[in-house]
Order: C-alpha cells, then sequence, then structure tokens
DNA sequence: TATAAGTTAGGAATGATTCCTAATTTGTAG
DNA sequence: CTACAAATTAGGAATCATTCCTAACTTATA
C-alpha cells in the first residue's frame, strides 16, 4: 500500500465523517479549517487519487459540481431533479435482468456501481 | 403550439438528423454552416428551450460537455467510462421492481427517462 | 402603426476543475 | 547521516462549458 501524504490523509478522514455526498468545495473548507494552509488544488488532486485508489465514489451531477462519498458498503444513487437532493439506495443489480439486457444489446458489463438515476422526490412533489 | 423561432427551427431540424449524440459545441458547429451569423449563445438557449418543450433529452457526461439527443421512442444511455462512447438501449423500467424498490426506500417515482448507466463496452476491455 | 414581448449576436462573466511552477517533503541508496 | 530522485505541495493562472448581459432587431398584438 502507497503512503499517503498527510493532506491526502486529511482529506480523507473527514470523508469517512460525512454522510451528505459533499462537493468538493465542501471538503476544501472542512479540512481548511483543520489545515489553513491547504490549497484547493491539493484537495482536488487529492480526490482524483482517492477515487482512482477505490477509496471513494465520484458521483456526477446533472447540475452543479460534483460529489463525493466514501466507498462503504456498494449503493447507487438517485438525485433529485428540481432541488438536486441525493439519496442512497441499495438494489443489487446483480441480480437483475437489466446485466444481461445490457450486455446483449451493448455488449456493455456494468459493475453495478457507479449509477445514477433520476427523478423527482416527495417534497418537490408536493410543491408542484 | 408556440411559434419557433428560424433559429430555434434551424437547430432542432439539424438534431432531427443526428443519431450520435451531439454536443452543444456540435449543434453550433453544423448549424454555422448554414446560418454564419448565429451565435454559441443562441444554440445553448434554444437547447435549454427544446429540453424544456420535451423535443430533445440532455445527457449530462461524468466528464465532458453535455449531449443532446432528438426524443424519438423512449430509451436509456450506458456510457463506457473509458472511451465516453454513449449507446442506447431500451429497457422498460415501468416493468421492473426497481421503480417499486426506489418508491420503498427513497419515496421517489422514476420517470423511466434521463437514466444513464456507466460501464466499459467491450472495445476498452480488449484493450486492458 | 405603435407598443409590447420575444429573440438575437456578440462578448463578458461565472463556476468548476485542471494545469503550471517553484518550493518543500519524503523515500532511498550509498 | 547525506545526497539525489521522486512525490507532493501552495498558489495562482488557464481552461472549458455554460450562462448572463445588453443593445439591436423581429414578430405578435391591438
Amino acid at each position: 500500500m502507497k503512503n499517503y501524504s498527510r493532506q491526502r490523509e486529511e482529506i480523507l478522514r473527514e470523508i469517512e465523517k460525512l454522510y451528505n455526498h459533499p462537493t468538493a468545495e465542501d471538503i476544501y473548507m472542512i479540512v481548511k479549517g483543520k489545515d489553513p494552509a491547504i490549497s484547493r488544488s491539493t484537495v482536488y488532486r487529492n480526490l482524483n487519487v482517492l477515487v482512482e485508489d477505490g477509496k471513494i465514489n465520484k458521483i456526477s451531477m446533472q447540475a452543479g459540481p460534483d460529489r463525493y462519498d466514501l466507498k462503504r458498503q456498494p449503493h447507487n444513487h438517485i438525485i433529485c431533479t428540481k432541488c438536486g437532493k441525493i439519496l442512497d439506495f441499495d438494489y443489487n443489480f446483480e441480480l437483475d435482468n437489466l446485466k444481461k439486457i445490457l450486455k446483449e444489446q451493448t455488449g456493455i458489463e456494468i459493475s453495478g456501481e457507479g449509477i445514477a438515476l433520476e427523478g423527482i422526490c416527495s417534497d418537490c412533489k408536493n410543491l408542484l
């Protein structure tokens, strides 16, 4: 296992405490509270390293900045297209015939992770 | 039905001819070939209008610019995370218990559209 | 024909992210 | 320890996609 720099460790430790899909900016502000000298580019660069190392997930939004999530047990995300709220859900795609259909139609084998669905959440639906 | 401006019509007509999920820039270059005075902001603005009017879909990518697609029959997209290729597939989420599970766990009712999956396509898999 | 509403071209502004550079830290081999 | 290489940093400039701004122009309306 590769050694992590102090800054990289700090970033990972803060993400471990968070359960609200923080943005890079969120993480930057939190880490900066403890390590005022840290720079934004260090946060961005290390977030990419942590994604590559499989420690965290990057969630690409249809609008606004990317969000990050510690890899705990496998789960998926569903995003409200009105308010942008992200909710977790667990659904074992392995068991589903979706995988088979995709393989047949496109030749792509999905991993079951990195999947984002979209919809309108109940809060927003009530406002319509 | 609202009247569309000449530029808006031009943009929609070009998207009707394309089956390769063009970006706003792609569309801008094509329309500019026929109407050299058109501006980029006109293309962006009208793409948003066409999405709101339900004429086209916007596909948000995990990397790079958004892509657009005429709304023909309902279908979903799967994106290769290596090469960025976008493939269509049709899978009727209405028939699936995914919808039920999502409703139970998150309160969100998905529309069955605007869903993007990710994986690694067979071309890229061969290169690994 | 006058007025209002909608739309445009062009470019400036914005927001998120990456890139660049010189300085600093860390790892390693003698 | 010591010296050199490799990795990483802070800070800010640069980039990219997109939106915003404004004055001019079209189109609809009455």
